[in-house]
DNA sequence: GAAGTATTTCTGTGAATACTGAAATTGCAG
DNA sequence: CTGCAATTTCAGTATTCACAGAAATACTTC
């Protein structure tokens, strides 16, 4: 994995043009989709000379993947520098992100939904309508997430099985 | 609405906060949080004395929301200004963000990985591991890509009843 | 515990992005 | 038309963010 193949070099810059547009730094993302595709784990070095950005940049890089749990560190034998590989089921990986997503930004918002409706209880003649969109986007992130936290629990077949059965849901379901 | 309540600057900061973390400036989520918790439609020249922008930031900004069409263009009777209001209702709401999202980003994603998988199957022998992977990825947003739009096609108050069932889905379904 | 290698932290620089205020344009009303 | 108000465009400025390279720290191995 020295150099890159046009292939490997036109899914590693997408994927990082992607990633700013989802609030991911872009060189982040583009270690991210290397590591994606390396058959086997990377060391720093590796990664900072086939990205070409310098060796300090890729160890931040890296903390942040780990952060988002989607790389980790693991060690090859007879080699004693850290390695890093990604996870390879794009069905766990996304359920991960999701995860971290909804636990930084999606509970934090609904803590302040809740905080603010409270707080907007007290004063209605300024905030009466402020208050019942507030409620909307609360019961909307309420009702979401408590379905995403149901789903969560799935195993990933159950959830490929779910989604293969696409528009007879509803028909089964009763509710379309 | 001139002067915001605590309730509601906490809102909008909150808002325009979670924006930057999904890709989105700062002040135009801001303007769509104001938007959202406004009673009436509101002109440009409101918007900024409200928020303290300047009256150029909040034009090319809402022109940005009308491109992610969760604000429109209104008119008030009596008043040659251009008014602005924002979808009020968040399944509505986030099903249009979503839309657009799949738009501008899913489905090139999904044209990128369907060009590399071609081009590597010409070059089985440095991209043969890449190929897999891509094609993972490939069938991963092919699969939840149809089955969103599937989802699409309920009414609100079919998804909403739907997400109510909860966990009795995949009993209901026998998936689980 | 010393030497050498790997890794992280830190600081300054550069690039990208956001923003402002002025100028230009558009759209109406008289 | 003409003049005024509203809106948009544009160019310069500011701010934020990303990054490189140096310095510091942590690990290994002997």
């Amino acid at each position: 994995m020295k150099e890159l193949s046009p292939v490997q070099q036109k899914f590693i810059l997408h994927w990082g043009e992607m990633g700013t547009r989802w609030g991911i730094n872009r060189t982040v993302a583009q270690i991210h989709a290397l590591l994606f595709i390396a058959p086997k784990p990377l060391n720093a070095e590796d990664i900072a000379s086939t990205l070409n950005v310098a060796r300090s940049n890729v160890s931040n890089s890296l903390k942040e993947l780990q952060g988002w749990r989607i790389v980790k560190l693991v060690h090859v034998l007879g080699d004693k520098r850290d390695h890093f590989e990604s996870m390879k089921d794009p069905w766990e990986m996304f359920r991960i992100v999701l995860d971290e997503r909804k636990r930084r930004e999606i509970d934090p918002t609904l803590e302040m939904l809740r905080e603010c409706i409270a707080e907007a209880e007290k004063d209605k003649a300024t905030d009466e309508y402020t208050e019942e969109r507030l409620k909307a986007l609360r019961d909307f992130f309420e009702m979401t997430t408590a379905w995403y936290t149901q789903l969560r629990k799935w195993p990933t077949a159950a959830v490929v099985k779910f989604v293969k059965l696409g528009d007879k849901v509803s028909k089964l379901l009763g509710i379309g």
